[in-house]
DNA sequence: ATTATCTATAGATCTATAGATAATGC
DNA sequence: ATTATCTATAGATCTATAGATAATGC
């Protein structure tokens, strides 16, 4: 009964799912105490969603698209230095996570519970940012030739970001509890850690 | 029954539960399911170990134990460079990695299951790394002042480093599965980021 | 005799549904 | 009348244990 009683119990039901299934994943969560924590019966649960499955995908599938809609919104970085494409991408890519934190946890462990799901998925990413790489590494083999950028591979760059970026916040509950972190210290050490993957990346690429 | 009948059930049971837990955690494992690969009924698992949370913790820290045991027997760099060290060091992590490729997912699964488990794992950890870290940050700080690497911090560095390393390992099963990888070509990649994750640091910290 | 293994089952979940009752919209 | 909410319960796990039986070590 821990939300205001004005909205409907559907919503509250979606609210409280997708909270819990985010802190805990699918498995670790059950309708019996989505239900406790919305302060209705566990069959409402159902009568609403019908299947745990059903309930789990919708909130899934809504919170995959935004998580990625940010990334695949990235246009016309035109006059920009590839430098400073790669900063913006990057830092968008950050505060992608920032919104989301919890996501990157959240997807690896439905891949490992579905792993057939990928498939679906797939197809859902690879749409919009096919044309992004494409326009990303033509300017790249040109700054090469130019000298102004080391020899590399435009792929093994964006598996760097995706790793600096994502893995801190997949580490973050294990950091705060190790280092026991209070919020100020975990603000501070996100805001750091954004200018650092961005420095790290650009600081590599020097020719 | 899928194990050589000549050793004992127990020691079967052990390394079932092992391959299950690793696999797919300690939730999505029961031990009617161990007991079933094993080939015996499930309740011998019980009758060897108890409670499954007892077996379970029995593999965990042996393993948690070997996991870092290489990392902090890191010792007599004495003559090699820094970047030789950082070289040395993140491959010999990343080394460790591929001998445990799913002992990060299971760490961190481990780790939101049973947060305060964090303090016992925290005592463990912190015995001999701080002297390693301590040696290399005052190396560190002399090849600031000389001009031979640019002004990092060395905490930063090791982020970096096991954001870069462990990251692969936990993305393993989605890269396999979405860009639909066979052996040889996951251990061509893995060989790959081997060399990339120590380019990158490496040439990162250039002057 | 002791240890290993099995059968059977209690007790705790958990998901999903059937069927009763209360609330709401015409 | 229809929709929302509740109570009750079936059926599927799963963990853990009690008690019977088989195997092994003196």
């Amino acid at each position: 009964m821990d939300i205001k009683s004005d909205q409907s119990l559907e919503k509250t039901i979606l609210e409280v799912a997708e909270r819990l299934f985010l802190e805990k994943g699918f498995a670790q969560t059950s309708t019996t105490e989505i239900a406790k924590e919305v302060g209705c019966n566990q069959a409402l649960v159902h009568y609403y969603f019908r299947t745990k499955d059903n309930l789990f995908n919708i909130i899934f599938e809504q919170k995959f698209k935004d998580f990625f809609k940010g990334i695949f919104e990235i246009r016309n970085l035109g006059n920009l230095s590839f430098q400073d494409k790669m900063k913006y991408i990057i830092e968008s890519h950050f505060d992608l996570l920032v919104k989301n934190p919890k996501m990157p946890a959240l997807i690896l462990n439905e891949i490992s519970r579905q792993p057939d799901k990928i498939k679906i998925l797939r197809e859902k990413l690879h749409l919009l940012p096919e044309k992004l790489f494409a326009e990303l590494n033509e300017e790249l083999q040109v700054e090469i030739e130019k000298g102004n950028v080391r020899k590399i591979n435009l792929f093994d760059l964006l598996v760097s970001m995706l790793s600096l970026n994502i893995f801190l916040f997949i580490m973050m509950p294990v950091l705060e509890n190790i280092l026991q972190w209070n919020e100020a210290q975990k603000e501070f050490m996100i805001a750091h850690r954004r200018r650092e993957n961005v420095d790290l990346i650009i600081n590599s690429i020097r020719p």
